[in-house]
RNA sequence: CGGGGCGUAGCGAAGUUUGGUAUCGCGCACGGUUCGGGACCGUGAGGUCGUAGGUUCAAAUCCUACCGCCCCGACCA
């Protein structure tokens, strides 16, 4: 295609909302435009990238065996409602009444509608296994949209889902998608971790998450660079010290803390480190009984820890009357000193460590001097917080780093969560009734893109892997008015066009170091340089983007040599 | 929702403190000279200065409200 029939609007300076390397190139080289806050709209280079990832997640999710459809966006909110999800959404929903005044939700995703729809075609045992899948636009009202593409209020998603008879035929859809998955990731040309990871709001018992390494992630993997472990922050456990610290001799002493409630707040007004802090968070457990979590002021609580090591079945944080009722003070001053008929469980890090300050269960007092078992005793201690920096790996003891990633793609066992609200069943051999069981698996397309960006850049522009690129191969003329060049340039621009080349010629009358500069911008793998200076010696040039390095081939060879790198 | 920053031509900015003809660079159009890594000269087009109200002889500038955008944080006491 000719750059004077499509539209490519590089810019020369970049954008000053661009914070993100790949917001920044995908602006600058003419891929994106925003419309709004995290709305963003596709110009023709971004649209054949976001084509070419797709091309490439159907390719490997058909020869997986999966099945595309189409489901709507437009979803009635009963759907939601039906599963209990309508509320579990909460803000991040889109709805609205139409003028007959029903409620209609734009998908944020589609278990509800597959789910639907499982229920009317899938009601035997000959219909499955089956995996669906579709690419479709989900619409989220996110807080804050963030990092141009890395997070939207409407993007796109790859999502599947997989129905089975049984947990063993789920156990086996699962691993199908996630081979698909890595291979998919793979073609793409990005280097992921793959981690398990909490279900949430999805349900299921069993998930892992595709992440790619990016400083401009929402997410956080715990490494071990010694044993190579890689976990989700969100679910990283550590090892703990064995040691302790014996407490000191100083007495627990009261003072004044005017309206200070936070960490934050005593830190800084008192100087004191955060570490130096304890903090006491109550939780009701199982809606009865008070519970006390007790962590550094530098730390903060896991609850699914805390509520693994209390074996409780439900667990949530108290509110504000509960809290006073439970430490006597209204929130922000709880201390586990004095409390009674409450159980206290500490983090294992405040074994290590005396004299801490704490909330004095008062209004607006503190106290410090408060040292473990001296002071309060405990019913338990462990592993109850997030881990940090730092941190013991739980593998092999050596010290943990926090690396911030993106999730890519998320697959979940999903069990019956759905095909019970909705009442999915199908009869088996014996003419029973059983629940389906459900995987979801789901892809953000744009959001690979950014990732793509992320990892294939240099301070020239994009550097795209030849799978995804928008053009295989960019032509240009040095100087597109000398008659001979162009051509040159434009018989060599229909051999490979007629060789199935997908090529972009670069027909501009623009000087030589524009061309070359947008080429390296818009990161075409492979650029074509027809120009004087070599035309004379029967050459052309043909630059590597990636490496930067060029060769020099005679004219007739050209479409040879592309084809060859291409291939490689 | 809380904190911070910002809103002036397609992009980047100055001007706002101290009210007085809207300015500069890039890009765009036209003419010319150039032509292998973001050329140069000349001419020109392009603006509700985020929106609405107020103060004033006079508002991009001062006051009030609202809207939008970016960054950080967000039931952790």
């Amino acid at each position: 295609m000719r750059w004077g029939t499509i539209l490519i609007p590089t810019l020369r300076e970049i954008p000053k909302e661009a914070e993100a390397k790949s917001h920044q190139l995908l602006l600058k080289a003419g891929y994106i435009r925003k419309l709004s806050s995290g709305v963003y709209s596709y110009l023709p280079l971004g649209f054949r990238v976001l084509q070419n990832i797709c091309r490439i997640i159907r390719e490997e999710m058909n020869s997986a065996g999966a099945v595309e459809l189409l489901l709507p966006a437009l979803q009635p909110a009963e759907i939601w409602k039906q599963t209990g999800r309508y509320d579990a959404l909460g803000e991040d929903k889109i709805s609205f009444k139409n003028r007959t005044g029903t409620e209609y939700v734009l998908g944020p995703t589609h278990e509800e509608v597959i789910t639907e729809l499982a229920g009317a075609y899938l009601q035997t045992q000959h219909a499955l296994p089956k995996t669906l899948y579709q690419i479709q636009t989900k619409f989220r009202d996110e807080l804050r949209p963030r990092f141009g593409i890395i997070r939207t209020k409407e993007f796109i998603m790859k999502d599947a889902y997989s129905f089975d008879a049984d947990e063993e035929g789920l156990k086996k859809s699962y691993q199908n998608m996630y081979h698909a998955y890595q291979k998919i990731l793979t073609r793409l040309g990005l280097s992921f971790d793959i981690v398990t990871a909490d279900p949430g709001i999805m349900g299921g018992k069993v998930s892992h998450e595709f992440m790619v390494r990016s400083e401009y992630g929402e997410d956080h993997l715990a490494v071990c660079e010694t044993c190579k472990m890689v976990t989700s922050r969100d679910i990283a456990a550590r090892k703990l010290s064995k040691q302790t610290t014996p407490p000191t001799s100083s007495k627990i002493e009261i003072f004044d803390t005017p309206n200070l409630k936070t960490i934050h707040d005593i830190s800084t007004h008192f100087h004191i480190a955060p570490r130096k802090l304890m903090k006491t968070i109550i939780y009701m457990m199982n809606d009865r009984d008070p519970v006390a979590a007790c962590v550094r002021g530098d730390h903060e609580v896991h609850e699914g820890k805390l509520r693994n090591l209390l074996g409780a079945k439900q667990l949530c944080l108290a509110n504000a009357k509960e809290i006073e009722k439970v430490t006597g003070a209204p929130l922000g001053f709880a201390s586990p000193v004095g409390l009674r008929d409450v159980k206290i469980i500490i983090d294992a890090d405040l074994l290590l460590d005396q004299d801490f300050v704490t909330g004095a269960n008062q209004k607006d007092k503190h106290m410090k001097h408060v040292n473990v078992g001296r002071d309060f005793n405990y019913s338990q201690s462990g592993d109850i917080r997030f881990v940090q920096e730092g941190d013991l790996c739980a593998q092999c003891g050596n010290k943990l780093l926090l690396i911030t990633a993106m999730e890519v793609g998320h697959v979940f066992q999903l069990g019956t969560r759905y095909t019970e609200c909705l009442n999915v069943k199908y009869k088996d051999s014996s003419g029973a009734e059983k629940l389906v069981i459900m995987g979801c698996y789901g892809l953000g397309v744009n959001r690979i893109m950014a990732a793509i960006v992320e990892q294939h850049n240099d301070s020239k522009g994009m550097k795209w892997p030849v799978a995804v690129a928008p053009f295989q191969v960019e032509l240009l003329t040095v100087n597109h008015s000398h008659d001979g060049t162009r051509e040159a340039a434009d018989q060599l621009y229909s051999k490979l066009i007629e060789a199935g080349i997908d090529c972009l010629y670069d027909d501009r009358e623009e000087r030589a170091g524009v061309k070359f500069n947008d080429a390296d911008l818009v990161g075409a793998p492979f650029h074509v340089v027809v120009g004087e200076r070599n035309l004379v010696k029967g050459v052309i040039e043909i630059k590597k983007r990636a490496s930067q390095e060029s060769l020099v081939v005679p004219i007739s060879e050209v479409l040879g040599k592309v084809q060859e790198l291409l291939r490689d």
